[in-house]
RNA sequence: GCCGAAGUGGCGGAAUUGGUAGACGCGCACGACUCAAAAUCGUGUUCUUUCGGGAGUGAGGGUUCGAUUCCCUCCUUCGGCACCA
């Protein structure tokens, strides 16, 4: 064999192993570039041809970036925490430690198998105490932590006791789970648990009973992003709602700034979006509405206040606090059936049938605040209780829902707008001009808003307000294979503790399964309490909770006093750009960016963004076009290849198939073309015996072309990344120094540089025997030559009407009127003329000649 | 339903600011080398044609000397969200 990849690529695998090649210094002196791709989990099935696409594009511009003079930041690690080992552990009893480390073992053979120039001395693992201490200690600083919303950041929970304690709640504007006004002596006069329990309404980080989503099969809730259509993200499996005590994240605090971040990143529009619509800002105002016979009153959000005059029922969601209060007896059996057979139904229930209408009437009426009517309060579960109040003023004449309920149960339709037909469906465009609305009368719409809001506010009655989609983050997972909780329990306060006392390893448990009595797995750990005896948290962290922070690790992964270093943090900033799957949008896209806020705000960190841009990978799907998974047995694996073809070939073929962000079918067979690239570039280096051969003569003019064209058009390519269409360019290359026979010193010692970030075991060796000592990650790319890439003629297409008939030949130098008379002199122009008279030519210098008849 | 991305040969794709549509590769066909095969090399390959041409970038319209590229309407596929008041 000419080319002999197999042991070319073990020869330059072990050089660069045991030469550090590509340890990472923090050399100030030079600029920094940062790249990172999303680490793995690793899973037991190993790598299939999908997964190391990013890598490869990374690795790609890590190698360039080098080339160029930066000091790259290129790390690696593994997102080692997570439920599949844990569901292997419950089956057969090994600890999910030793199955991770199995598969971890797997994943760097087959990453260090294709060549990748990560500094593996920078390895994270969440799942490893050194690294998840410092998961536990920003948690601690999240329980010790309030949003201030008048700074808009977070503190200390100091400077929010420092308030209480000298002038109460009142004058305290803080994101809260429930902002209760009193006083510095009320404050002052609690128990260290009331104040504690009062404190827990504030946290960053705070545990409270709420509605999550619950996983029975699974034995654990769910964040919202881990459930799908209803069912669980791994697994399928149905999920209810359940009230638990829960830990929860108060990512809801940065919902503004996590919005409007998104202004100064850049990423691609499809992602900002999908994280804008997760957060669901929507501006609106909540009105409060008097129960008839009753002190407590009924708040609602709407976006539409404009529209109060058409509200001529109410609804509250089945789970509503006020339903069991507000109920009438007689209506009380009605309304208990249809409370329970609501709870019953699942999530997914609910979202496969939006279209039937049901609804219960509760027997109570509301107090309409202006009109003074009295208006029937309903409640259905088209009303959601996570979202806005859980209650809603209904406008059938405005809303299609509150219509499809009115018509069912016939209830009132007042139109409020005019020339509005509302016999057929509710009128939800915003033009027109209201009627039937007393002092809102003949405004339009968005005058209305405004008027009413100020009405209301003015009233007391509401305010203008702005809702949010997205919920706090719930924290708590009841597994066991997660981060344990720095946290112990008096008196069912919690309490964090000491930092001196981080990391709190994972327990040993005799079965990785909950408790009879339902405790999560912790709970079977023996003399699982604090040095004092008071008990430890049971529960684990989800799986983001190390990913929303790994980022900043790898700048300083050893070391023992800090997260990260200032110094560190000061040369590597944030990621300059960050490669990874798009199902991680709402998901840890959003953490990581709540993270970073938040460590910016207490001052860790010199930056509120993680990464300033952000590229999706495209899926590489089986050669039917389907998914690749185990059950469809569609499953390629790089392994097999590199066997095959070598790490080089499939490196550069994974790049040769389409573009790096679109989803692309994988073909084994198209493998096969740039293996014979690869093959031709060997042979432009050897002779026909596969010996070592270069000439020293100086290269003509047509070779410095070729050379020139590819050393812009890949530099260009890669910092557009457009990598398939630089694998192109290096195939024409070789393809026209074949032609040309070259074999030359001048043209093929900076031709190997270009390459050599796509394809660096076939370069390094060409390197070497080209009399090169040290290994050529750390040449410098070739600049181009202008001079070559120019001609002084330029082929013209001569078109028609439009239509290129044929191509000719110019000089440059030709002004506008020269070339058009050379081109109507010319004998072909008049075979088309046909004898008539242009009536116009257009000519664009260096583009093209149109001339039309 | 709403939001986002994308539709180009038999296939993956190229055409970076409106200027030669189909680069590069796969596949296919034919040829060279060979006893033969593999490998390699060469030639051809959008469709159609009466060999002059004609048509052609999801469909239909528009702007322009000129549109894969810009505008409008629609269709399809993929991804996300989904009773969000």
């Amino acid at each position: 064999m000419d080319y002999n990849f197999i042991e070319i690529e073990k020869r330059w695998r072990d050089y660069w192993r045991s030469n550090q090649t590509f340890k990472t210094f923090d050399d100030i002196t030079r600029p920094k570039y940062y790249i990172l791709d999303m680490f793995p989990y690793p899973s037991g099935q190993g790598l299939h041809v999908g997964h190391p696409l990013g890598y490869i594009a990374s690795d790609i511009i890590t190698r360039y970036k080098r080339l160029r003079g930066f000091n790259v930041l290129h790390p690696m690690g593994y997102d080692s925490f997570g439920l599949p080992a844990e569901q292997y552990a419950i089956q057969t009893g090994q600890h999910p430690a030793i199955t991770t480390s199995k598969n971890i073992d797997t994943y760097r053979r087959q990453l260090d198998l294709i060549g990748f120039s990560f500094d593996w001395d920078r390895e994270v693992r969440t799942s490893d105490p050194e690294f998840y201490k410092w998961t536990q200690w920003i948690f601690i600083k999240l329980f010790d932590s309030w949003y201030n919303r008048e700074e808009d950041k977070a503190e200390s929970v100091d400077t929010l006791i420092e308030k209480f304690q000298d002038s109460g709640s009142g004058n305290v504007d803080a994101a809260a789970s429930d902002h209760e006004v009193f006083s510095a002596e009320e404050w002052n006069g609690w128990s260290e648990t009331e104040q504690r329990n009062m404190l827990l309404n504030y946290r960053l980080a705070y545990l409270s009973e709420t509605s999550v989503n619950w996983c029975p099969e699974l034995g654990t809730v769910l964040a919202n992003e881990e459930v799908k259509d209803g069912v669980s993200e791994r697994g399928d499996y149905p999920v209810e709602r359940k009230l638990m005590k829960q830990w929860s994240l108060r990512v809801t605090a940065y919902a503004d700034r996590l919005l409007s971040g998104l202004d100064e990143i850049d990423w691609t529009t499809a992602l900002k979006e999908m994280q804008r619509n997760w957060i669901g800002r929507s501006e609106g105002a909540t009105v409060n509405f008097t129960i008839d016979g009753f002190d407590e009153t009924l708040e609602v959000f709407t976006t539409r206040p404009d529209t109060i005059f058409g509200a001529t029922f109410m609804v509250l969601a089945p789970e509503h606090e006020m339903v069991a209060v507000i109920t009438t007896n007689s209506r009380k059996a009605e309304v208990d059936e249809y409370v329970k057979l609501a709870m019953k139904r699942s999530e997914r229930d609910r979202m496969m049938d939006v279209k039937s209408v049901s609804g219960v009437f509760t027997g109570a009426y509301a107090l309409h605040p202006f009109s003074g009517d009295n208006i029937p309060i309903w409640i259905s579960d088209y009303v959601l209780i996570g979202y806005g109040t859980g209650a809603i003023m209904a406008v059938p004449s405005g809303d299609q829902r509150d219509w499809n309920f009115a018509r069912h149960f016939e209830l009132p339709i007042v139109s409020i707008v005019s020339d509005t037909d509302i016999s057929e469906g509710a009128n939800e465009n915003k033009d027109g001009v209201m009627i039937n609305s007393d002092f809102l009368n003949g405004m339009k719409i968005s005058e209305a808003i405004s008027t009413i809001i100020k009405h209301v506010e003015e009233d007391g009655v509401g305010t203008a307000k702005i809702n949010y989609k997205f919920r706090d983050a719930v924290f708590s997972r009841q597994r066991y294979w997660g981060e344990p909780f720095p946290v112990y329990y008096k008196e069912g306060t919690p309490y964090m503790l000491d930092e001196s006392e981080l990391p709190l390893k994972l327990p040993d448990v005799d079965k990785y399964l909950p408790t009879e009595k339902g405790e999560p797995p912790l709970a079977r750990a023996k003399n699982w309490t604090t040095k004092d005896g008071y008990a430890l948290e049971t529960n684990t962290m989800p799986g983001w909770a190390g990913s929303s922070w790994y980022y900043l690790r790898y700048m300083d992964v050893l070391n023992e006093d800090e997260f990260v270093s200032e110094k560190a943090l000061q040369y590597w900033q944030n990621i300059d750009l960050y490669l990874g799957g798009a199902e991680h949008a709402t998901g840890h896209l959003l953490y990581v960016r709540f993270w970073t806020k938040f460590l910016y705000d207490l001052g860790y960190i010199p930056f509120e963004e993680p990464a300033k841009k952000l590229v999706n990978q495209g899926m590489i799907l089986g050669e039917g076009g389907e998914k690749m998974s185990k059950s469809k047995g569609n499953v390629i694996n790089p392994d097999d290849l590199i066997t095959q073809y070598g790490a080089d070939t499939l490196r550069m073929y994974e790049m040769f198939l389409g573009p790096l962000d679109q989803p692309k079918p994988w073909d084994t067979k198209g493998i096969e073309g740039v293996y014979k690239f690869l093959r031709k570039f060997w042979r432009l280096y050897h002779n026909e015996g596969n010996t070592f051969t270069i000439s020293e003569d100086v290269a003509n003019e047509a070779e410095l072309r070729a050379l020139n064209k590819v050393i812009k058009k890949v530099q260009d390519d890669i910092e557009n990344l457009s990598f398939n269409t630089s694998v192109s360019a290096l195939m024409i290359c070789v393809n026209d120094l074949s032609s040309l026979k070259c074999n030359k010193r001048a043209i093929l010692s900076d031709l190997v540089v270009v390459l050599s970030p796509f394809a660096p075991h076939i370069a390094e060796e060409l390197w070497s025997k080209l009399g090169n000592d040290s290994s050529i990650s750390y040449t410098s790319y070739p600049e181009f030559d202008e001079q070559y890439l120019t001609s002084d003629t330029y082929e013209y297409p001569i078109s028609f009407n439009g239509k290129t008939r044929f191509k000719l030949s110019l000089p440059l130098d030709l002004s506008k009127d020269e070339i058009e008379k050379e081109v109507l002199a010319n004998e072909q122009s008049i075979k088309w003329l046909e004898g008539k008279d242009p009536k116009k030519v257009i000519v664009v210098e260096r583009r093209i000649v149109n001339i039309v008849l």
